[in-house]
RNA sequence: CGCAGGGUAGAGCAGUCUGGUAGCUCGUCGGGCUCAUAACCCGGAGGACGUGGGUUCAAAUCCCACCCCUGCAACCA
């Protein structure tokens, strides 16, 4: 029995979860579970990182206290991973003494050990975003990304970590440890990126209102990365030297998505370096998830229906599904209907369909369990591929090729199935052939046993029902060969993944299902009243030219005649119109909106148009005289 | 030359690192079975592996060039 340590990182809880976070504490909590399922001692770990600036944001937005905004979003974590049977031992709040104590003190060695420094940070900083953006980020305008605010250039007190004296050290630990990034090419991307050079990174933000203070000068606060890569060892309780600790550092798997494998492959175990700690074994990064071909986005209302989902399939389905149809590691795309596909196929038809047809071929022609006395055609086989699928499943299960095992699993399923039907069991019923029938009964539900143990990882709950249909009082997870007891009471077999008819639930909404719900939570938050309204002054005009923009994918420059003047206008709508579609076109414009430059273009004005998944211009029903006021 | 990912049967994907009969699921066509959730089993059809060059006895796989798609970023006043 070994110790293995597997965690996810901790979430900003500045919004609810979403199915992103939902992935990856799906894919750790299935590795949490082998690795009990093997005999090994686990530790789960998942949490969420609460001093985040943007946590901080939207807990203003909302008029609460950061830590009451925290206190109320976090457990929305909690239910989530209760609702998709997560199995994580800790439940990590950065909040938390442990936590602060843990990240002071883990601050406190790095300073020690002299890998700490001060330095001047300079650079470009916005008010809002509370952060430094590098020149390479910005325009010449030197305007803020998210807030198009003018940012300020601020000098700053702030203190270092010397990443760059481990370049070397951490280039020989790729080399040596070939399998320390998964998968490969987030390895070599990483590798280029170590090789062309580490420069020592701030890790101190001056008087931030949101934080943990440096332990040797509060006037600082830790930078949210270096406090939240902490978290993987302060809560097993590093700084009093637990004996958790002790057990399970260095972790076996960190499990991320793509985008921070950088923070954990190069800056973590530089960290640790430092403090002479060991090193996790491995960074295991997971691909994006797109809905129906689109990146998930919160503005456009782009998001995966986990409720929805699961309310009509279940969440091992939903588990199933995440698992089984991805390549970990890559991209991939969510489809509802492919999940409708897969739950038909594999869950409904394949594996529930087994079960129950040999369960209803028990009850019919026996009292319980028969005892498998009369070996015949094709029965080692079935005794051997349990043997070499539980093999297999180890082999990917070492690569994290979570599709390519639950394939393997399901191979042995269409085999269970072929034995039943090569046999034909159905027609042994006769008093000579029937100790022949129980035996192929027998083997039948033992196979089903040996699956349910080896799909218990990835989809728990069915793993229960298979067992609990077959008679067994309690989760029997042995992967051996013939440990069914005889004589077992068998269930009536209720269908445990009974069909769904998708046509039934297709009908009422064709395909806009989520722009609806963005309207009406506007409407709720942004009334404005009559008099603000009347502050609009909009007006007819007429396109009278229409011309590309060098370098802009979207925009239009466009000369409006407003009848006692023109315009020139800057409009968002290239990927919709051709410039040549709009000369004469009637169109409305707010003209009392202050100019702006757009591209080196000057906009004196705004054209008024309705814009979904395609943009249509708003245009009056018939033509009216230039300039005429619109309200 | 902004960054990233991708182009393999009708659809969705694996295979590419480590060259050597092109594979999986769904769909489709034909057959079988009738124990079972209109489920199960057997068989078939369907592919210039984006294009062009190169290396090699041999290329989906290695090298070079190009084309096309999709995200992200920049613009949407």
């Amino acid at each position: 029995m070994s110790a293995f340590y597997v965690t996810t990182p901790i979430y900003y809880p500045n919004a609810e979860p979403h199915a992103g976070n939902a992935y990856t504490t799906i894919a750790a909590d299935v590795l949490a579970r082998y690795h009990r399922l093997k005999g090994n001692e686990v530790c789960f770990l998942t949490g969420v990182d609460e001093h985040a600036a943007n946590v901080y944001n939207a807990a203003k937005e909302e008029g609460l206290s950061p830590q009451a905004y925290c206190d109320k979003i976090a457990p929305t974590f909690v239910q989530l991973w209760e609702r998709l049977n997560i199995s994580h031992d800790i439940f990590f709040r950065t909040t938390s003494d442990l936590h602060k104590r843990g990240a002071q003190n883990f601050l406190n060695v790095l300073y020690d050990n002299g890998d700490v420094y001060k330095g001047k940070y300079e650079g470009y900083y916005c008010l809002s975003c509370e952060e430094f953006f590098s020149e390479k980020e910005l325009t010449d305008e030197k305007v803020c990304p998210t807030h198009k605010l003018p940012l300020q250039w601020l000098e700053e007190e702030n203190y270092f970590f010397r990443l760059s004296k481990y370049q070397d050290r951490l280039i020989a630990h790729f080399h040596e440890n070939p399998d320390f990034v998964y998968p490969a090419t987030r390895r070599n991307e990483l590798l280029n990126f170590l090789e062309s050079g580490l420069q020592d990174v701030s890790i101190s933000r001056a008087s931030l209102p949101w934080g943990i203070p440096f332990p040797f000068d509060p006037e600082h606060i830790i930078y949210i990365w270096i406090e939240a890569l902490s978290n993987y060892i302060t809560a097993l309780g590093f700084e009093v030297e637990s004996e958790e600790f002790r057990t399970f550092w260095p972790a076996n798997v960190h499990m991320m998505g793509k985008d921070i494998a950088r923070f954990h492959a190069l800056l973590w175990p530089a960290m640790l370096m430092a403090a002479n700690l060991p090193l996790p074994k491995q960074i295991v990064a997971h691909g994006w998830l797109t809905k129906d071909g689109e990146a998930l986005s919160k503005t456009r209302g782009i998001f995966i229906d986990m409720d929805g989902d699961i309310a009509t399939y279940g969440v091992d389905a939903f588990r199933y599904y995440l698992l089984r149809e991805f390549s970990f590691g890559n991209d991939g795309d969510y489809r509802p209907a492919r999940l409708d596909q897969r739950y038909n196929a594999d869950l409904a038809n394949d594996l529930g369909n087994l079960l129950n047809r040999v369960l209803g071929l028990v009850n019919k022609n026996f009292e319980g369990i028969p005892a498998p006395t009369t070996p015949g055609d094709f029965d080692t086989e079935i005794k051997e591929m349990a043997q070499t699928t539980a093999e297999q499943l180890d082999t990917r299960m070492k690569t994290f090729a979570f599709d390519s095992a639950l394939e393997t699993i399901w191979e042995f399923v269409r085999r269970v199935n072929r034995y039943v039907q090569q046999t034909e069991v159905w027609t042994l019923a006769k008093p000579e052939t029937k100790p022949r029938m129980g035996t192929i009964l027998y083997n039948s539900l033992e196979a089903l046993r040996y699956i349910s143990v080896l799909l218990s990882p990835f989809i728990p709950d069915t793993a229960e029902k298979i067992q609990q249909q077959i008679g067994l009082a309690e989760f029997d997870s042995v992967a051996e060969w013939g440990h069914l007891p005889v004589d077992l009471k068998v269930s009536r077999g209720e269908p445990i993944f009974p069909r769904v008819d998708l046509k039934k639930q297709q009908a009422p909404q064709p395909k806009e299902s989520t722009k609806p719900k963005k309207k009406t939570a506007k409407q709720e938050t942004d009334l404005i009243s009559f008099t603000e309204f009347q502050k609009l002054d909009l007006r007819v005009g007429c396109v009278i030219s229409a011309e590309t923009i060098e370098g802009a994918d979207r925009l239009l420059k466009l000369q409006v005649d407003l009848g006692t003047e023109k315009r020139q206008v800057v409009a968002g709508i290239a990927e919709h119109y051709k410039p040549a579609s709009l000369i004469g076109k009637q169109v409305i414009v707010v003209v009392n909106l202050e100019p702006a430059t757009i591209r080196n273009v000057e906009s004196h004005g705004m054209i008024l148009a309705a814009s979904g998944d395609s943009v249509v211009l708003a245009s009056p029903e018939t033509e009216v005289p230039l300039g005429t006021q619109v309200s």
